[in-house]
DNA sequence: ATCGAAGTATGATCATGATCGAACTTCGAT
DNA sequence: ATCGAAGTTCGATCATGATCATACTTCGAT
């Protein structure tokens, strides 16, 4: 089997926060799971594995949801045994985005 | 006819910002027709009627757009003449959502 | 009174995306 | 070597929303 096709399944490619469109992190933004998952992240500050966030979804639509996330440059992911560990790129994405997380993520949602 | 509903039409409810979920108002924001409007009235600080935006739709399509950013708090609209007149809700906006309208629009897009 | 300009309402289409179940992969532990 | 836990992939469904054209209303100007 192709080497690199499992590598690229194991360390899938995470975009410079600066190259992602606006339009892109706000859709991700859009959607209350996918907030869930950063507001669990933006208040810990801790990884967290997929499958520990209070998510009321099926499995597949959870990787659906962090695969958004990772594409728009606002989480980190990597492998840690059979494990997907999560992180909040917080720096770099207030760097892109100034004032963009604090101003949705410090918001309490109903 | 109903002068109720004449009037109604004429004096759309606008809603409280600080009533409006945060997700009816990111919904809003992550639509790019709908930025531009925005867009134009925060660089400009100005009043603007419907037809005077630079945005490539139908008037129905526009009129829909102007209604979405109405009913999520972040635009009012009052007729003058057979025009109607827009303006951004940005203290209000500011107050409700600290922080958001400059973090969206403070962004240059591509 | 009529006409045009500015929007609105309605109904239809169409694309996108959130969702799920089922089958699969991969790793760690037994 | 096998099993279960953690995710992923694939295909399908389903709801929502962006879009338009058409017909309509309302106002201001002629």
């Amino acid at each position: 089997m192709g080497t690199a096709e499992q590598e690229r399944r194991r360390a899938p490619a995470h975009p410079e926060v600066g190259d992602v469109p606006l339009q892109q992190v706000l859709e991700a933004l859009a959607d209350p799971v996918r907030r869930v998952i950063l507001r669990e992240l933006y208040d810990s500050g801790e990884d967290r594995a997929c499958g520990t966030f209070d998510i009321a979804v099926s499995k597949s639509t959870a990787t659906h949801h962090f695969n958004v996330l990772r594409e728009a440059g606002l989480i980190h992911q990597r492998y840690v045994g059979t494990s997907r560990m999560n992180t909040l790129r917080h720096k770099e994405v207030d760097a892109a985005f100034p004032g963009l997380l604090d101003a949705v993520l410090g918001h309490v949602e109903a």
